[in-house]
DNA sequence: CGGCTGAATTAGACCGCCCTAATGTTGCCA
DNA sequence: TGGCAACATTAGGGCGGTCTAATTCAGCCG
C-alpha cells in the first residue's frame, strides 16, 4: 500500500548515481558545450575514448535523470541541473590541480591526469579544506577559472594563439591541460599564463609560429600553438578599447 | 597460430585488474590475518558489508590470480604476492590518513573514511610525494605502523586495554581507526597514542573501565575500551624487562 | 526526387560485482 | 553415531558500463 521507493511517476530528479562514469560524461558535455553550441554523440565518444553506442546509452540514462536534454536530433545539452553537477566536478578538478601543483609540487604536465582520477572521490569537506588551504584561488595552474561552490560561472573566453598575426603582442592566459607533451615543452620554454609573446613570423603552412618570449625567440609547432589561448595586446587594440 | 593474449596454461600472475573491489578484499584479508590465523568467508563478508556468496566468487578470482590461497576448507590466506599488494594499499591508506590530518587538519575521526576512498586512486608518484612531504612518517595518527614501499613489515602487536587490571599503568599505542564515534569521544578526552592511563577501577560487568588520564578521571565505556590498544607499564613489568 | 553518406541509435552480448535462494560440507554435541 | 547448526558454495539473476554489428535517420547531391 505504501509508496515504494521508486514511484514511477516521480520527478526523477536525482535518480541516478553519481558514479565516475556519469561525472565524466557530464564533464565532457560541459567542456564541449562551454564554448558555444551543443555536443554530438560522436564528439563525446571521442573525448571519452568510448564507442558511440555507449554514449547513446548513457545519454538515455542522463536524460531520464533530467541532467541532459536533446534539443534536436543528436544535439545534446546539459540542463540547468546538469550544469550544476558538471561545474562541481570541474571545480574539484581544478582545485585538485592547483593543490597538487602548489602543495605537492607536481609538474604542470602531471596534475591533469592525477586530478582526473581523484576528482570523483573528493568529499565536499575535503573540497572546502583544499579551497581554504589554497586561499580560495580563482584560476588553476593552466589559467582556467575555478567555479565557485554556487552561483554563476563563465569559462574564460580567449582567442587561440593561432589567430594572432605578425607583429601582434599576445598575452597568454591559459594553456590546454589535456596535452601533457605540449605542457612539458611549454614548461621548458617558461611559457604559461601571464607571459607575453611577440609574434615574429607565421610559417607559410599556417601552423607553426615564430615568437619571442622573455627576450628569446622560439619556433612553436602547430601542436604547441593550438595549446595556447589568450588575447592580442596590439597597440591599436589597447588604444581602442 | 600465434599465441593469443590469454594462454590458458600461463602462470596467471597478474591477470586480475586492480580494481577497488579487489583492493578492498585484499585489505580485508590482510587485516583479518594480520594478527594470527586465517580469514573466513563470513568474516570477510561482514567486514566488507557484503553477502557471503560475493566473497566466494571474489576469492575464486583472487585464487586464479595467485593472490590468495585456501589452506583448508574456507581458510583463506594471502599468498606472498597478495601480501605485497595488500601492504601497498595499507601503506597508501595510512599515508593518506597522516596527510589529511597533518596537512589539511582533518579530524582524527574523519580521516579514515576519506582515506578509504582515495587510497585506490593514489598513483605511485603521489604516494612518494606525500611520503616525502610528511618526512617519511612511520606511524599514522591512530598509531598504526605505515608499511615501507618494499621490505618486511609487521603490524604492531599490542594488547587490548580490556586486558589491563586495576592498578596497572597502561601506555596507549593505537586506537582503532574504524570507529569514528569512539574516536570522536577519545579526541574530546585527549586520549590517543602516547598517553598513559592509570586503571582505577574495573566495572563488574567486565566492560567499562575507570581510568585516570592527564590527571583526570574518566569512565570509559566497553565500546571505547575495545578501541584502545597498547602495553601495560606496571612497575613489575618495567623492572623485569 | 531518389539515393547515398555519415552520424545516431537499436540489438545483442560480455564482464565485474553484487544479490537472494538453494544446496553442500564440516564438525560438534547429544 | 546421527543429526543439527553454522558455514561455504553453487545456481540464477540484476545492474552499470562497455563493446561490435546491424539498422535507422538526417541531410546532401546528382
Amino acid at each position: 500500500m505504501a509508496a515504494t521507493q521508486t514511484p514511477s511517476t516521480a520527478h526523477a530528479c536525482c535518480a541516478i548515481e553519481h558514479t565516475e562514469a556519469v561525472e565524466n560524461y557530464l564533464k565532457a558535455i560541459y567542456a564541449l558545450t562551454a564554448r558555444g553550441e551543443s555536443a554530438s554523440t560522436s564528439a563525446i565518444a571521442e573525448r571519452l575514448s568510448v564507442a558511440p553506442p555507449s554514449v547513446s546509452a548513457m545519454i538515455g540514462r542522463l536524460r531520464e535523470s533530467n541532467l541532459v536534454e536533446q534539443a534536436a536530433w543528436g544535439h545534446i545539452l546539459l540542463t540547468a541541473h546538469g550544469q550544476v553537477h558538471a561545474r562541481r566536478v570541474v571545480r574539484r578538478h581544478r582545485l585538485l590541480e592547483t593543490f597538487l601543483h602548489r602543495v605537492l609540487g607536481l609538474g604542470w604536465d602531471e596534475i591533469h591526469a592525477e586530478a582526473e582520477v581523484l576528482e570523483h572521490r573528493l568529499s565536499e569537506q575535503l573540497e572546502d579544506l583544499i579551497d581554504a588551504a589554497l586561499d580560495f584561488p580563482d584560476r588553476d595552474p593552466h589559467g582556467d577559472p575555478i567555479p565557485g561552490k554556487t552561483g554563476p560561472h563563465h569559462e574564460s573566453e580567449e582567442f587561440a594563439l593561432a589567430s594572432a598575426v605578425r607583429g601582434d603582442r599576445f598575452l597568454v592566459e591559459r594553456v590546454s591541460d589535456r596535452d601533457s607533451a605540449a605542457l612539458r615543452r611549454l614548461a621548458e620554454l617558461d611559457i604559461g599564463p601571464g607571459v607575453e609573446l611577440d609574434i615574429e613570423q607565421l610559417s607559410p603552412d599556417g601552423g607553426s609560429l615564430q615568437v619571442r618570449a622573455h627576450g628569446q625567440g622560439h619556433l612553436l609547432s602547430a601542436h604547441l600553438v593550438d595549446a595556447i589561448g589568450g588575447h592580442v595586446l596590439s597597440p591599436t587594440d589597447t588604444a581602442q578599447s
